[in-house]
DNA sequence: CGAAATAAGGATAACACATATCCTTAATCT
DNA sequence: AGATTAAGGATATGTGTTATCCTTATTTCG
């Protein structure tokens, strides 16, 4: 059970739009550039924040996405879901109800108690990704980062950003 | 991102075993028909059971399988990892590596900011499961099953435990 | 107005992995 | 000796991820 790569790219190019000045947007191609992805399939999962309503786009030359909210009310939930769908991992097939020695007809009260119990699992992984802000990210990329790469790629970025 | 159904069936089995009386096995073949499962197919379930020690096994007739520990030292962690493995739900590629913007041969400090976050959202998903025993899910299950389906199950399967 | 650049999205192929079945082997019980 | 079982190898089959290509509508700029 592995998340798509495509969830690591949504969060590595919010990351970067959350550092965009207000009103600039940034292309697909720079940002497939930025991360050495192919340009053609980052733009599916670029596609899905947008229909997810988290960045918003404008066309044409100098055109590309920026973030439809400030970063700070921006979860990385959101972003994950937006990707990769907000399903459950776990899946109940309620094969109880095989269950030879059942009488005909027997229906369940409610969910199985094994099924109750993957998805606190999946919920308490849940709460810690929307915990977690983009706003919150940066504050820990500006301390992991060196100042001349992080100043570095700000500049390279604002060269591209319409 | 779904969890294999074997997941969900190596689940229900051991639930099943765990109200096997000491020393009694019971085997795939009655485990597959009280789930309505392939027989062929769950029996690879239960040999990652028993390739990862949950689960101890017996050949020849009334031969099957049994829980190699008490109810209440197995946890839900334990048996899904059994199954799915032990990975990470969040693979990190490191494609801050392919930032242009950086100088050459220039060498990260340590796991990248978004991994160690999503990391922490697995090791809570993670926690979760450790925390519930298969002792815990039995009285759970003792409330939530009519008295009559459960007695009956419980016959049907000492008939067919050797 | 026309050309270039861009997002959106449909169609399709390649690939990996989950699902499923079949068969053989070795061990165990009656 | 014969029946039953777990273990595991080999092999399909199906589904979802990854990836590429192409068309369309919109916007910017000369």
């Amino acid at each position: 059970m592995i998340l798509k790569s495509q969830v690591e790219w949504a969060l590595h190019c919010c990351a970067i739009l959350s550092g965009l000045p207000e009103g600039r947007y940034l292309s697909t191609k720079a940002l497939a550039e930025l991360h050495g992805l192919p340009k053609e399939y980052l733009s599916k999962a670029l596609q899905s924040l947008s229909q997810a309503g988290l960045v918003l786009t404008t066309l044409g030359p100098s055109g590309g996405y920026r973030l439809a909210k400030a970063p700070s009310e921006l979860t990385f939930l959101e972003i994950v879901e937006a990707v990769e769908g907000s399903g459950r991992t776990f899946v109940c097939n309620n094969i109880r109800a095989n269950n030879p020695c059942r009488p005909q007809g027997y229906c369940e009260s409610g969910p199985c108690a094994i099924a109750r119990i993957m998805w606190e699992a999946d919920e308490a992984w849940r709460a810690k990704l929307r915990s977690v802000t983009l706003a919150d990210l940066g504050e820990i990329l500006a301390q992991d980062i060196p100042a001349d790469i992080w100043n570095g790629t700000f500049e390279w970025v604002l060269k591209r950003a319409g």
